[in-house]
DNA sequence: CTTGACTCTGGCCTATAGTCAAGAGTATAT
DNA sequence: ATATACTCTTGACTATAGGCCAGAGTCAAG
């Protein structure tokens, strides 16, 4: 298959087909006498592998690592929840720092009036200080 | 006051202050005759209430905007709080969007074994489809 | 007067995840 | 044979918020 052919079976631009390859996440496919990438079927499910892993909030270098483990057949199932175990982290901490913000500016619009001059607006009064 | 002590008594680095200026955020200061940037005092507020409102998830470009209304006498309070509200619109939608990450990270942690092959790992699993 | 600390400009670099363009060559259908 | 669509590489660009550096000039204290 051409990389578009597979690009579009996996939901991906052609761009990023080519920009996982370099960044190692995909394996430097077959080539044809004329410079075209020849794909087999399966870097399709890599594909979808690595788009499933970003909606689970994985990097593109934590994704990769993944794909290692997956590769590797000394892996252990460990290895894969230790790193889902230190992205959950991960994202609590960012959820949890979203939530000060939302927190903090609530507070602050509560007490904003809403008209009047903005002087009168405790959002910048507090900025101010 | 030079950059430095600004900077300093602000708590930020001179080349924030300097990429503020140069971003729009600060006034183009006087210059001595060397060159060098001459500040009063007030710069050190606005340093502050940039450092503020990045606390409270707003982007340097609506900060630009906040400081704008704050220092135009025909904005109003509400024009202030319209902009937070669409901060805390997008501050929700953020943090939904990571708490629909961790429900699904969790659930596939809860059937992942932690020992054993990755083939036994249902996040590696449900990432292979 | 010298020394060390400070400041100036300009420009390059960081991370993230690609996107877009130019110019050249290929593939495929008609 | 040609038209159109596809692909190749290289390199530049996007947004965000500055950090870091060189080389040159300046300030303040001893």
């Amino acid at each position: 298959m051409k990389i578009g052919e597979v690009a579009k079976a996996a939901g991906v631009g052609i761009d990023a087909v080519r920009f996982y390859e370099r960044e190692g996440l995909l394996p430097k496919p077959a080539r044809r006498p004329s410079g075209y990438r020849e794909y087999s079927q399966d870097v399709i499910l890599s594909l979808r592998f690595i788009k499933r892993a970003k909606e689970l909030g994985f990097s593109l270098r934590e994704i990769s690592e993944l794909l290692s483990l997956d590769r590797n057949p000394k892996a252990t199932a460990g290895d894969v929840k230790r790193r889902a175990e230190q992205k959950l982290t991960d994202l609590e901490k960012r959820i949890r720092s979203l939530q000060r913000m939302r927190r903090a500016l609530r507070k602050l619009m509560e007490e904003c009036p809403g008209s009047g001059p903005t002087s009168r607006c405790s959002i910048l009064r507090s900025l101010d200080d």
